[in-house]
DNA sequence: ATTATCTATAGATCTATAGATAATGC
DNA sequence: ATTATCTATAGATCTATAGATAATGC
């Protein structure tokens, strides 16, 4: 054990991050909101607070890799963040739905379709087909199995749980916008919509 | 009236666009497939055959006003496209959300979200809240419309029919994407995703 | 005469490299 | 000694302008 003679414990969650850690995240929030080409190096320096050339220490190979690396962390975040949360809820599609939404919003949202559709544009094949399955293990997997689980339970009847799961995702994805649209918190507008993907909007 | 000298006959659509349309829709293509900021005057002048300078006979003010006017000419396409196609169809709230689906499915996306987040970055106040309003006026209103005429024929019991429309379309955009993710025709999709929204996952 | 293109190029922006300098951790 | 930054700048790319040239429609 080493001694800790600062003020400042040092916890598993540092109060301040290592600078190669702070680059990521930043490089992770202004790709995730803008996507890859309309972030400059310049934009991520400027919100670390240092000089353009100071990121290619940290990523020699430069933007790309940047976004490469920032994604990937991105993902594997919301791989482990998302099963927790849903194994932690209670058994129940709802309950999961819900623990899922909640999780997801409190995150820099994932847009999965401009990350395979444009962002990729400068990534090598295999870092593209890596992202793509990080994707899926990440967000697909993690959905997909609280439809499965709650078909096997008897609690809903589904065809195509691959096309629910992408449709929750993207209504998710939704809800991140929706504060351009709306006042109503994302908390209620998802719980609204989950709401209606479960009991349709044909009365009952 | 004209004399038609020529063998192709000028109709109200004729098979060749004057220049200035053509330019339109390729900006109109690119723009909405890639975004904004990946899309450069060379890539458009590129797919139009003629060279990247040329572009700003058709657009003095540059590339922001051609995103500009292209998006508007998009949008405006969708506001009459789905109107024409929902006042056709059956008044029943699935034949109207299949045909409106049907629709849009045909046409070059609209990124709604991504439009307003990050393609509006180099455009003046004015003209993002033009677009704002447009959008709302060619995507939302119909959509709603077909929500709010359901309620009233007593289909289906709906909430909030704002949220309803964001979701629908949100939905639908996806839908877009899904070719990367599955085989499956994407007006399969779309039928699949309507009953569900319409029938809900519970049993009944 | 007007419309639509072209060539050539200026100026701005962006990515990336080289080498110097300061801060940090043994 | 290693880690992390800085300044300065090269080279590529991108937007936009100027002026010449070709095509089109009276």
């Amino acid at each position: 054990m080493k001694t800790q003679s600062n003020a400042v414990k040092k916890t598993s969650k540092p109060l301040s991050l290592a600078p190669r850690e702070r680059v990521l995240e930043v490089a992770e929030n202004l790709f995730s909101q803008h996507g890859y080409a309309a972030i400059k190096m310049r934009d991520i320096a400027d919100a670390l607070g240092v000089r353009q050339a100071s990121l290619y220490y940290h990523a020699p190979e430069g933007k790309a890799q940047l976004f490469f690396e920032a994604t990937k962390q991105s993902l594997l975040r919301h791989k482990s963040g998302l099963e927790q949360t849903i194994a932690a809820a209670e058994p129940d599609v709802h309950a999961q739905l819900l623990a899922a939404a909640r999780w997801s919003l409190s995150q820099p949202q994932v847009d999965f379709n401009r990350l395979m559709g444009t962002d990729t544009d400068s990534l090598s094949k295999s870092q593209v087909r890596e992202l793509g399955e990080m994707m899926e293990a990440a967000l697909f997997r993690p959905i997909e199995k609280i439809f499965t689980g709650a078909r096997k339970r008897g609690e809903i009847k589904i065809k195509n749980s691959e096309t629910m799961a992408g449709t929750f995702l993207t209504v998710l994805q939704a809800v991140h916008h929706s504060h351009r649209y709306t006042q109503v918190p994302k908390d209620v507008i998802a719980a609204e919509i989950i709401g209606m993907l479960l009991n349709g909007l044909y009365p009952r």
